[in-house]
RNA sequence: GGGCACUUGGCGCAGUUGGUUAGCGCGUCGCGCUUACAUCGCGAAGGUCGUGGGUCCGAAUCCCUCAGUGCCCACCA
């Protein structure tokens, strides 16, 4: 008896350990992720045979592991992908790594200290070669662990940003820029972080509100008894004040405007200049200008012929030009006995609290310092015309729309690109006497076309550029997708996706941002070897929502694991019902109202289901197909079809069912694919990954 | 300083063009081991939809005010 059969083979509840790595390797085994290997498209997918659908990842660091935002950008890959797979189309995934400069530099030094050893005692040759060993080491932790999540990249086309073909890509385009003009060196201030000792671009700042004072300090005027009062949060910079400026318009100043003041604890004279870019209305209206360690006071000594005096040197320390008993001292040390010499002198007129954002390096968190240095820029004039163009006329849309104005904004106020820095790991600027290497978004912003073979021709170029969909957290708009645009927009002429989905982030149950150093993260690989990554993608896929945030909460996991639980049961049952091998039909024509009812159902369910996928509305998606599958199939047509046991019902359960995992599976890949093998079916295709989606 | 988003039963959230008793998951309380599932079924309690106005025959849904929360951008020393 096939019924008794079927019972004894299947266990009364769902376990995806059993099922999980068995069917990823299945599916691995197919071939099917790879877009060259599909098989022949079925009748029903022939209108799409020849249509590709390509999403390239985002390119996790080397230095990554999966975290929250990870799961749930991946789970919308996954579910995007496997979509359109069974639609038709020619879909890539396509996978990789980011070598990540700063970050990998930075954590094979923290396992070189371990030894007690620098990337100094090694040299730069040879410490290059560690991080190439680290990489290999563990820089594919993080693809692996997508596999776990059920993830359908195509690996046999896994590239990494310093792969020797993307490297010369990178040269490539480093020449053409240069050729071209738009790349130039010159000494400019700087974002310097003195930890890992290079410039930065203002992105890859972040700002911390601190604590601080607005001292303010009274600079002798002339030989007279009379002083200008200006207000600083960082005193020590006044050691390379070339002048004090105020507002043309303030008549507060208008008769000390072109005497010279005396520089206190320097023997210097410096000029009262007029400036319009000084607001009378903070502090006393009167500024110190400071060209070496400030941009405003840069622009302002650029202006009046101003000496720049760099008075902090690379390590954060007073350098050479500050007066002798301060040379060598932190910045700290040096702010500490600058005021208390100031005080001493009686030039200290006040200090006030103050409020202020102190910029930090987004890797390792020290605090930046503006320098004057040699760098390499890039021109973005024209490149932020192009930019602005592909988003305006539509041909690349944001979807929330809403980040197209970020995106805008951005571009709109765009410096040119400070594109070289003083690390050792990276690809190296391809100009004689530069030891500099390239800011590790130049790369990355190459990636949808560098990954598919440019600046060779390549076929994956011709059949799969432009890419369809980028989808990306939205801290990373302007740091990658905004660069990536122009860059496509040059080398390919073309832009580099149609849509960029920018998805929510993904913060704590109180909505506190989840952080390993917070101890406020949570794993999810942890969730899913305790619930099933299937329920781990449904939970995630359940709180995606139009909003910017999400405050996770394990609850809905519980509940996908439930709901997988109920697939595992429902099918069970169906199973139970059916008398042996079925020709699945094509289409059910029911006469029983029962059977009408829920294929009727089951109509609207897939058209309700195509419409939420179309734009994006994963969790109204994966809402429609839950209430359908255990509302409508398992409460209302089960409890009845048990009553019974026709022909026509027979067919309608297992129409139904079919039908349901075919919706289900880009959702919850595992287990609808389990089913799908173990049912009794006797025209099945093969694989349920590669079968029809259903149409309405 | 500018911008964006959010504020709905105990908790986390749906409610896309305004229209009959505002839904879901988790939790709570009853009753059920009925031959797929107790990771279940049936039923119940529980909401002035942040505040104050406005438009409309009618608003959680549109407009304005204010308040709170979170995020992004910004050269205010």
């Amino acid at each position: 008896m096939i019924k008794v059969k079927y019972m004894q083979e299947l266990p009364k509840s769902y376990d995806p350990k059993q099922v999980e790595g068995k069917i990823y390797g299945f599916w691995e085994k197919s071939g099917f992720f790879n877009p060259d290997k599909l098989p022949a498209p079925k009748d029903e997918q022939k209108k799409n045979r020849k249509k590709p659908y390509t999403i390239v990842i985002p390119p996790p660091n080397v230095t990554g592991s999966l975290h929250m935002g990870h799961a749930l950008q991946h789970t919308i890959h996954d579910i995007l992908i496997r979509r359109k797979r069974m639609q038709g189309f020619k879909t890539l995934w396509l996978p990789g790594t980011d070598h990540a400069g700063i970050a990998t530099q930075r954590a094979v030094e923290k396992e070189l200290k371990k030894e007690g050893k620098t990337k100094f005692d090694l040299g730069k040759e040879e410490f290059i070669k560690r991080v190439w060993q680290w990489k290999e080491t563990y820089g594919n932790k993080i693809l692996d662990q997508l596999k776990k999540l059920g993830s359908s990249c195509d690996w046999s086309r896994t590239r990494f940003t310093m792969d020797k073909e993307y490297s010369e890509a990178v040269n490539e385009a480093f020449m053409h820029y240069y050729k071209k003009g738009w790349i130039y060196r010159g000494k400019r201030v700087v974002n310097w972080c003195v930890g890992c000792r290079t410039s930065l671009s203002d992105l890859e700042i972040e700002f911390s509100e601190e604590k601080g004072h607005l001292w303010y300090i009274k600079y002798p005027v002339g030989d007279s008894e009379e002083f200008i009062v200006v207000a600083t949060t960082r005193p020590e910079t006044m050691l390379g004040d070339t002048a004090v400026a105020v507002n043309p318009k303030d008549e507060r100043y208008k008769n000390f405007v072109g005497k010279r003041a005396r520089l206190p604890l320097t023997n210097r004279e410096i000029p009262i200049i007029e400036d319009r870019l000084v607001d009378k209305g903070f502090g006393t209206g009167a500024v110190k200008v400071t060209p070496a360690h400030d941009l405003n006071d840069a622009e302002i000594g650029q202006r009046h012929s101003l000496e720049a005096i760099q008075v902090i040197d690379e390590r954060g320390r007073m350098s050479q030009n500050a007066p002798a008993p301060y040379q060598g001292l932190s910045v700290l040390e040096a702010r500490e006995k600058i005021v208390a010499d100031l005080r001493g002198l009686g030039l200290l007129e006040k200090i006030e609290d103050y409020l202020h954002q102190v910029p930090k390096c987004y890797r390792c968190n020290s605090t930046i310092e503006l320098i004057p240095s040699e760098q390499w820029f890039l021109k973005m004039g024209e490149l932020a015309k192009l930019a602005k163009n592909a988003v305006k006329s539509g041909k690349t849309k944001f979807a929330p729309k809403r980040w197209e104005k970020v995106y805008l904004d951005w571009m709109n106020n765009i410096k040119d690109w400070c594109i070289s820095r003083q690390i050792w790991w990276g690809h190296k600027i391809p100009v004689e006497g530069s030891e500099d290497v390239l800011d590790t978004w130049f790369s990355s912003a190459l990636w949808p076309f560098a990954a598919m073979g440019w600046p060779k021709n390549t076929d994956d170029l011709k059949n799969f550029y432009p890419t369809d969909t980028l989808c990306t957290a939205r801290d990373i708009i302007n740091l990658w997708v905004s660069r990536m645009i122009f860059s496509s927009l040059e080398f390919m002429k073309d832009v580099p996706f149609k849509t960029v989905l920018i998805h929510p982030t993904v913060l704590t149950r109180d909505g506190k941002r989840m952080s390993k150093s917070l101890g406020t993260g949570i794993d999810p690989l942890e969730l899913c070897e305790r619930y099933g990554a299937d329920a781990t993608r449904f939970g995630l896929t359940w709180h995606l929502t139009g909003n910017q945030d999400i405050r996770f909460i394990e609850d809905n996991i519980v509940m996908g694991k439930k709901f997988c639980n109920k697939i595992w049961n429902a099918s069970r049952f169906v199973m139970m019902q059916l008398p042996g091998e079925m020709e699945l039909p094509k289409k059910i024509s029911a006469k029983i109202p029962t059977n009408k009812e829920i294929i009727k159902a089951l109509e609207k369910t897939v058209a309700s289901l195509d419409k939420s996928l179309d734009s994006y509305e994963f969790g109204q998606a994966a809402r429609t197909l839950y209430n359908f599958f255990w509302h409508d199939f398992c409460d209302v047509y089960i409890e009845k079809a048990k009553n019974q046991s026709d022909e026509e019902t027979k067919k309608t359960l297992l129409y139904t069912l079919s039908a349901s995992l075919k919706m289900l599976h880009p959702f919850v890949p595992f287990i609808t694919e389990e089913i799908y093998q173990i049912l009794p079916i006797k025209n099945r295709g093969g694989i349920l990954m590669v079968e029809n989606w259903p149409k309405k």
